[in-house]
Formats: C-alpha cells, structure tokens, sequence
DNA sequence: CACAAATGGGACCGCACCGGTCCTATATGT
DNA sequence: ACATATAGGACCGGTGCGGTCCCATTTGTG
C-alpha cells in the first residue's frame, strides 16, 4: 500500500488542473500544461469520466471539466478511480471460505479495515480545491514521521 | 497507492501476532500461527528485522519480539517496512532539475505532501496494540485526523 | 453534407516489480 | 560438536502497470 502509481499521480494532477481553471479543456491541451505524454493524459481521463469524477464532452469542441465543484470532491475519488476500491485485504472482499480456522490471524486482518477507514478518511478530507491553492502545502504537520521528516529534511539542504 | 500487497499484509499480521503474545518466537511458529508459507515468513520478519520494526535473537531458542512496546508502534512502522517511505511523488524525492517549467503541474506535486502526510497521520495513530485488541475495530484515534482536516478546510472557506 | 476535432473503448506490448523459494553463512544454546 | 535459529542474498516465474496505438462514435463547422 502506500506506493503512488504514476498513473494516479497523473490523476491528481489532471484533476487538479481541472480544479484550478474553469470551462471544459481538451484532453491534448491538459496533456501539455501538465507535460503528461498525451496517449497516456487521455486514458488517464478517460478513467476519471467514468467513474464519475470528470464529466465529458464528446466531438468537436469537447473536452473535459469536472463533474462537481472542486470543494466536493474528494482526493480519495481520484485515486480510487484509478486503482479501486481503497486497501482490501483478500481476506474481506471474497467468498472464501476457510481458512480461518486460525482465529487469531483472521482477527487480524479484520482489524485491516481499521487502517483502510483511517486512510479513507484522511483522503476523503483534502478536496482538489484545496490540491489547486498553492501556497498552504506546509501547514499540514508531517513532524510525526519522525526519521522520514529527518530525510526530507536532510534532502532539502 | 492504497493497493495493499500480499507481503505487508504478511508483516502486519505477524507484527500484531507477536503484540499479542509476549517473548520471542521463531519465525516458524509465527508461520504455522498465521497460515504464512513458513519461508515467506521468514522473509517478512527478517525484512521487519532490519527497519528496527522487531528484534532478532539469534541462535538455538532464537525468535523474533517486538522492537518496543506494542502502545508505542504504529502501522506505519511496519508498513514502511515493507514498501518503502510513505507515498512519494517522483517530483519531491530526487534530485531532478528542470522538468518544472510549468508551474502549474509542479505545483501540484508539491501538494502530494498534503496527502501524503495526512495518510502519515492517519497510519502513526493506530498503533500494534490496537490492531491486537479484536472488538473495537471503529474510533479510537481516527477522529484526530478529522478534525485536523476540518480545521483546514475552514481556513480556506 | 462532408470533414475535422474530439472522446470512448479497447487491444497490445515490454518490463519492472512482487510473491515465493532456496541456499549458504553465522550465531548460540545444550 | 551438534542442533537450532536468524542474516543475507540469488534466483525465478507471473502479473500488473506504464505506455502506445487503433478504430468507432459523436458533434461542431464551413
């Protein structure tokens, strides 16, 4: 988990691109603004249309804009269009059937749904209106990462 | 991201076997316990080992046992682990120069560290012990994260 | 009405990464 | 000494992902 798909990373931008101006844009003319390669820009749209998130306009003249204001949508919706539903344990979403009978491991996993609604939320709460303001990057404390803020750090200077 | 692979699934599981219990355990029992293909296992621990997630004791009644105390581990310790630091976009780890003429997507690739963070916090607030404890899979810590995201959606409204 | 400009929906490919196994070296209790 | 563990890799097969391309469909425009 955890690791970024250049492919939602894509997203992010493109949507957040979409967030920023106003008015339908051509999948071609996102692809240049964003230096996305444009085979890949419009199927990464393409994507986000149908799951919802951008809406589309097909022929000349067309293009895409978002389906909803900015404010309402989710960071989490991006990224799930991309790569699914958030963080499933195989254990949760299938029909299997047992191998549970160590009891102790499949409590475990149950408990995964603890971390997959912990991260749902968190994403769920940064809108792309908010990815599309640029200054406000370093109000969000990342002090608790301990070690990973001190590489970042370290890195910075 | 948020895809979680097999191989942090394994390390979360034994992680949260070993909160459980208390002394060391070799790497075989742990295997049996979860149903991990013993060498697999074996690969986790000495991957969790390394990152300082648990210790090794090496030798005839050998095993592996928890770094520190359950309270004091989150998640994201473990899950770090296994994948590597949290959710980073390429434009924010390496030492590329000048492939952000265009502001704009740049940007937004600053703005990754929001997310990133936010998943970060999320993660570090549910420690080993929670994942241990069976029943209480909702609240706890997640509320934090929320309200935190709340306050920032209010700074910009 | 014909044409150009766009998106929709795939098929397709190459490669990196991941799950998984195994082998050898080293450490340590009995 | 010997049995029992972990440490640290090498290795391999499969899957998934980044990326490109093609063709059908829609729609504005001269």
């Amino acid at each position: 988990m955890l690791r970024i798909s250049k492919m939602t990373d894509y997203a992010v931008v493109l949507a957040t691109q979409l967030a920023a101006t106003s008015g339908p844009h051509a999948a071609r003319d996102l692809a240049l603004l964003s230096q996305i390669p444009e085979p890949t820009a419009s199927k990464v749209l393409k994507m986000l249309a149908r799951a919802g998130v951008v809406t589309s306009i097909r022929g000349a003249k067309g293009g895409y804009a978002l389906a909803r204001p900015a404010q309402q949508i989710g960071v989490h919706e991006v990224i799930e269009a991309m790569e699914g539903p958030i963080a499933v344990t195989e254990c949760s979403d299938e029909t299997n059937e047992s191998y549970c009978e160590y009891e102790t491991s499949c409590d475990v996993r149950a408990n995964w749904q603890r971390i997959n609604s912990a991260v749902q939320r968190a994403l769920s709460e940064i809108t792309l209106a908010d990815m599309a303001t640029p200054g406000a990057a370093d109000l969000v404390s990342l002090s608790r990462s301990g070690e990973e803020a001190a590489r970042l750090r370290a890195g910075l200077e």
